[in-house]
DNA sequence: AAGAGTACCAACCGCGCTCAC
DNA sequence: CGTGAGCGCGGTTGGTACTCT
C-alpha cells in the first residue's frame, strides 16, 4: 500500500501565488506561526493550497530574513568549498550562508556557478592533476607491494585534529584509538595541505567541478571493482560509490574534514567496497599504502558485521 | 518581427526519516 | 514493535524572460 497524499491534490490549487495568496500566509504565519503543523494549516488560514506548498513557499519566498540574487564572492566559495566537499546536501550548505534557501542555492548552483567554475583557472589545474593522478596510479597488484617510498620518509602526511592535537599516521597505524574528526592535514616537516574535494561522479572526471589540487599530497582511492583498478581513482572527496562509505568521509555538521574511523570499520568499509586508499606525493607521483587493504582482508574474514562508525 | 533556443527560478514530486500512537 | 502522518530534503519540471538567428 503506497503512502497515502498529505492533501486531495484534485481539489487544491497548484501553481504561481498570487500576492493576495501570499498575503493570507504571511498575515497567518505572523499571528498563529505554522503552529508545527503544516498540513492543517492552509485550511486554518483560508488557503486553497496543499500544506507542503505553503511551507515551501515561506521557506523559500516569504520569509522576513531572506536574500534574493546578488550572491557574493565569498557566499561563491562557500558553497564552491562545501559542495566539493558533501556534493548536494544543500540544506547543509544553506545553514552556513544566512538568509539564502536551499533551493536558492541550488538553483544558483546548477545554473550559473557551475558554469562560472567550469570557465576558471581552477577546472584547468584539477583536470590536468587528474589525469595526472590516472596516468600515474598503479595496477591493483602492485598495489599491496608499493609500501612506502624514500620520498615520503619523514614527510608522509599523517592526520592531526587541530583542537585536540591527536594524530596518526595511517602507514604505521591504522588509525586513532578513538574516533576523530580532521580538520586539516600536516606532514612531519609542518607542511599543511587541505582536503582535495571535486565531487561528482568518477565517470565525469574530466569535467568535473573542483578547488583544484594546491597541495604536495593528494589522497586517492581506488576502485579495484571498476575495470580492474587502473585509470579509476576517486580523489579524497569525491562520491565514493555506495552512500555507506560516504559516511566514513562525511563531514558533520559545519565542519570540513574527514571522518576517521574505528580501525576495523575502516578496515571493513574499504573492503567492503574493495577500496584502495593511500596518498600521492605530487611531486614525484609515488604512491605510498597505507596497510589497510592486508589489515581489511583479516578484519573482514573475522568480523564481517562491522558497521561503519559515523558517530 | 518572429520563431527557436537558452537561462533562470519558483514550485512540485516523491522518498526517507522521525516521532507519536 | 509496527504503522502511519508529517516534515524535510534533493531532484525535476514547467513557465517565463531573455537572447540569438
Amino acid at each position: 500500500m503506497g503512502r497515502a497524499p498529505c492533501c486531495d491534490k484534485s481539489r487544491v490549487k497548484k501553481g504561481p501565488w498570487s500576492p493576495e495568496e501570499d498575503t493570507t500566509l504571511k498575515n497567518y504565519l505572523h499571528k498563529h506561526g505554522s503552529g508545527g503543523n503544516w498540513i492543517a494549516l492552509p485550511t486554518k488560514a483560508g488557503l486553497n493550497r496543499c500544506g507542503k506548498s505553503c511551507r515551501l513557499r515561506w521557506l523559500n519566498y516569504l520569509r522576513p530574513d531572506i536574500k534574493r540574487g546578488g550572491f557574493t564572492e565569498g557566499e561563491d566559495k562557500v558553497i564552491c568549498t562545501l559542495y566539493g566537499t558533501i556534493g548536494s546536501r544543500w540544506s547543509i550548505i544553506a545553514s552556513q550562508l544566512p538568509g539564502r534557501t536551499d533551493n536558492d542555492i541550488k538553483n544558483y548552483w546548477n545554473t550559473k556557478l557551475k558554469k562560472k567554475l567550469l570557465a576558471t583557472n581552477n577546472m584547468n589545474t584539477v583536470d590536468t592533476n587528474l589525469s595526472q593522478f590516472s596516468d600515474s596510479i598503479p595496477k591493483t597488484e602492485t598495489l599491496h607491494d608499493q609500501g612506502t617510498p624514500s620520498c615520503f620518509d619523514g614527510t608522509l602526511p599523517y592526520l592531526k585534529d587541530v583542537s585536540s592535537g591527536q594524530s596518526f599516521d595511517p602507514c604505521t597505524q591504522i588509525s586513532p584509538s578513538n574516533p576523530m574528526e580532521v580538520n586539516g592535514f600536516e606532514t612531519r616537516e609542518g607542511k599543511s595541505f587541505s582536503i582535495i574535494s571535486p565531487s561528482q561522479e568518477v565517470s565525469s572526471l574530466p569535467t568535473s567541478s573542483g578547488l583544484g589540487l594546491e597541495n604536495n599530497y593528494s589522497i586517492w582511492s581506488g576502485n579495484e571493482g571498476v575495470d580492474n583498478v587502473s585509470g579509476v581513482l576517486m580523489p579524497f572527496g569525491f562520491e565514493p560509490p555506495n552512500d555507506d562509505l560516504l559516511d566514513g568521509f562525511a563531514e558533520e555538521g559545519t565542519r570540513l574534514g574527514l571522518r576517521v574511523l574505528e580501525p576495523k570499520d575502516m578496515a571493513t568499509s574499504f573492503a567492503k567496497f574493495n577500496i584502495r586508499f593511500g596518498f600521492q606525493c605530487a611531486e614525484c607521483s609515488n604512491l605510498v599504502t597505507p596497510h589497510f587493504a592486508e589489515k581489511a582482508d583479516e578484519m573482514t574474514s573475522t568480523n564481517k558485521d562491522s558497521k561503519i562508525l559515523v558517530d
